[in-house]
DNA sequence: GAGATAATTCGAGCATATTGGAAATATGGA
DNA sequence: TCCATATTTCCAATATGCTCGAATTATCTC
């Protein structure tokens, strides 16, 4: 991940309606949330949602599919993955302090985290 | 971590400048950096560099101190921590498929990662 | 083809952010 | 006290971002 894709995705999630389209979008799963359904989930008009939609697409963290007359979108796991990558570079070679907490999270997650042997002291 | 903290540390993140900044106290570690070595070692004027410290302090994301003449920034790790735990609750409660390719990163840091016996199958 | 629904694009007005020069504040040393 | 250094604050110009109403495009059904 570049700096600069970086940046595009930050400045993307540093806005409240964006961050929580984003956060719709990645709860929503790999089928996607219809625009209209976004619209009416989060109360807002619907060419605002377009334009902060066109946005978060530009920056690379969503993608969208027609379907009938409703335009899906969906999270970039992808993308989102890399931005984490990409905030952990400098903490983890180098500073441990700021991931160590986040091991846990990891590794609590249902298929998350590092490969351990079933039955191993993990 | 609330949502409105995350999305002023994002948006204070989301800027070309601060995010180099950022990194360069990051990188820094708990030591910290004068203002004047970040202005030298980035390249940027003193007046622009305050406003940006100013914004990513106001966000939580770094803490300074006087030291004679100069003033020490540093980055606030607990802070960071939080913001990519933030990012991670929605894709770990559900979508593991973006936190899975983090666990190697927090695993190969050294102390970072889950707590795994000494010479266990991790 | 006509009408209804879903979403986007356009355009104007307003607000906020960014930049850089100049002046002000704080500290340490002669 | 006087001067140099380090950093911040103030200010104005410019640029960018945000919001909302209205019009437009795309699709489906009858």
């Amino acid at each position: 991940m570049e700096s600069k894709s970086a940046v595009n995705m930050l400045s993307a999630l540093g806005h409240e309606g964006r961050l929580a389209i984003f956060r719709l979008l990645v709860r929503g799963g790999p089928d996607g949330v219809a625009a209209g359904d976004i619209a009416r989930t989060l109360n807002v008009l619907p060419n605002s949602l377009s334009a902060n939609l066109n946005i978060l697409s530009h920056a690379g963290l969503i993608v969208s599919r027609r379907e009938g007359r409703s335009i899906i979108y969906s999270a970039d796991y992808d993308a989102m993955s890399g931005l984490l990558g990409f905030l952990m570079e400098d903490c983890c070679n180098g500073v441990p302090e700021i991931c160590a907490p986040l091991g846990s999270i990891v590794a609590g997650a249902q298929g998350c985290g590092p490969a351990c042997a079933p039955g191993s002291a993990c």
